[in-house]
Parts: structure tokens; C-alpha cells; sequence
DNA sequence: CGTAGACCCTGCGCGC
DNA sequence: TGCGCGCAGGGTCTAC
């Protein structure tokens, strides 16, 4: 679910909310996401500490807090970060696993029902020492994403270009729905070798994912069944969607029907006339 | 070295 | 209605 511009949505919505406040308590309520939760540091870290920022690097969302830690959050599939409404709390829901109570009497809830998510705390002047991070490719919306950055990166490899754009390694963010829809935007088929693509293509495709992805953040998200942003509403951008989930639809431009095939173990969506 | 496949986990929709 | 199957937006590890 959470690509680049849903943690985007969800910071962006906690933002108001979270800059600020204080952290009052921490409850783990399930041991493991995909790895075992540390309790311990997360209290240690959290616990009487002020909020100074949110920032996102790829899917990570960045809690900058007092006393030089932040706490990152990875949203793995289902992930959700919500705010509480200000009134009474309410009782944790089902796959709640961890509970940040607030000072004001707010709390921020991670929940997570399949558990492919990640919340864990580092120091912040060394995070991009962090194993986690250390291997990441640039930021695609920031100023170092261009078709150049894309063909260097494509002259060490092989293979089809939907798995590349979806490698970490390479540019961040861009996860199943996205890499469909850029590539589609930029006219280009999902299996076509990054051997093959030009330097005009490549600056195409870059251009592609920039605007798919500054879209989609204006539109919210995308919600197909259980996203929402850290107040709990859904996106709007699913409706927006030119291919992906759209098997047997009509092509957007050409009215073709989009055609689905499995790619490295994912469904790639695509219109077979207007991709070459 | 790079790429393909299995795997982690829960829930949902579909066909029978 | 109930059950089994396939599939789902993430990433990492192993085997080639």
C-alpha cells in the first residue's frame, strides 16, 4: 500500500498534530513486526521527549526528537499511523502494535495487521549510517533525480525496466502501483531491457515518476483498500488510475484493453499498444 | 556481480 | 453457508 506518496500523505497530516507535543508513553503491544520490536530503546528514546520534526527518506517516516534520537517508521504493506481525536482515548483496535501516547492526551497508533512494518530509533546525526538507510538511491522528487541519474544507474545492469525502477537502490520510493503508472505515462513497456533505452527515454521516464508521484500526493493517496492518512482518510488517487488494477479496462489514451502479467514475482499492468 | 524465487504475516474476495 | 485458493501497496535472504 504505502509507496512514496502515501508516507508523504501521512506525514504531512501528522505533522500538525505531532511537531511540538510531548511523548508521555510508549506501549508495545506485539513483539515482532518484521523485526522484533525494542521496547526498551523505544521508552528509553521517546519517553519525556519533546517532537522537533517529521521528515520522510523513501518509505521511512522520521521522527526527530529531543536528545538527538528518531524513531523511523516503515509502513511495510498495511501500515497505518493515525492521531487520536482530542476527547477520551479510545481502546486500542485489533493489530495496534504500538501506542505513543501523547502529553496532550492525543495518542499516535501504528497499526499493522500483516506486520511487514518497521519502528525503530537511531541516532539522528548517523542515520544514513544506518543499515537501513546506507544503500538507498536518491530521493525521486528531490533535485538529483533526472534521466542521466537513471541511465548511469542502467549501464551497470541488466534485465526489465519495471523491477529496476522499483530497486531501493537505484531511486527510492516508487513501489508496484507507481512503477506501472509512470511507466505507462511515459509510454514505456514494463519489459522492455534498461539496455535499451535511450537517453531522451530515460529523462521521459524521470519525468514520469515525478509527476505521477507529485500527483498522486496531491490527491491524497492511494487508497484500493486500506490506506488512510494520519487522521484516517482515504486518498482519492486510486481513482486516477491509468493501469494499475485496471485488467481488461479500456487504455486510458487508446482504448485498448490493459493487459496484467506477473514480473518478479509482482502483477505489472500495462496497455500493450501504447507501451513500446 | 546481478537476478529470480521463496518467505515473512493477515485478511479479503472469489469460485466451488 | 463454508472452505480453500490466490492475491495484496513492503523488503530481505538464499540459490543460481
Amino acid at each position: 500500500m504505502p509507496e512514496l506518496p502515501e508516507v508523504e500523505v501521512v506525514r504531512r497530516t501528522l505533522a500538525p498534530g505531532l511537531v511540538g507535543e510531548r511523548v508521555a508513553a510508549v506501549e508495545v503491544r506485539a513483539p515482532a513486526l518484521r523485526e522484533p520490536l525494542d521496547a526498551g530503546a523505544l521508552r528509553r528514546d521517546l519517553e519525556g521527549r519533546l517532537v522537533e520534526g517529521l521528515r520522510r527518506r523513501g518509505k521511512y517516516l522520521l521522527v526527530d526528537l529531543e536528545g538527538g534520537r528518531t524513531l523511523a517508521l516503515h509502513l511495510g504493506m498495511t501500515g497505518q499511523l493515525t492521531l487520536t481525536a482530542a476527547g477520551p482515548e479510545r481502546p486500542p483496535e485489533p493489530h495496534e502494535h504500538v501506542v505513543f501516547r501523547l502529553a496532550s492526551g492525543r495518542s499516535l497508533r501504528f497499526r499493522d495487521p500483516r506486520r511487514f512494518g518497521l519502528a525503530f530509533t537511531a541516532a539522528t546525526a548517523a542515520l544514513e549510517a544506518d543499515p537501513h538507510f546506507a544503500h538507498l538511491g536518491v530521493e525521486p522528487l528531490g533535485s538529483g533525480f533526472r534521466g542521466r541519474h537513471l541511465a548511469a544507474a542502467a549501464s551497470r545492469r541488466r534485465g526489465p525496466v519495471k523491477p529496476f525502477l522499483m530497486d531501493a537502490t537505484v531511486v527510492v520510493g516508487v513501489g508496484n502501483i507507481y512503477a506501472s503508472e509512470a511507466l505507462f505515462a511515459a509510454a514505456i513497456h514494463p519489459r522492455r531491457s534498461v539496455a535499451r533505452i535511450s537517453a531522451a527515454r530515460w529523462e521521459r521516464l524521470a519525468g514520469a515518476v515525478r509527476d505521477t508521484l507529485r500527483r498522486a500526493i496531491e490527491e491524497g493517496g492511494t487508497s484500493l483498500s486500506d490506506f488512510v492518512d494520519g487522521e484516517g482518510r482515504a486518498g482519492a488517487y486510486q481513482v486516477s488510475l491509468a493501469v494499475y488494477d485496471r485488467e481488461g479496462r479500456p487504455c486510458p489514451r487508446c482504448g485498448a484493453p490493459i493487459r496484467r502479467f506477473v514480473q518478479a514475482g509482482r502483477s505489472t499492468y500495462h496497455c500493450p499498444r501504447c507501451q513500446r
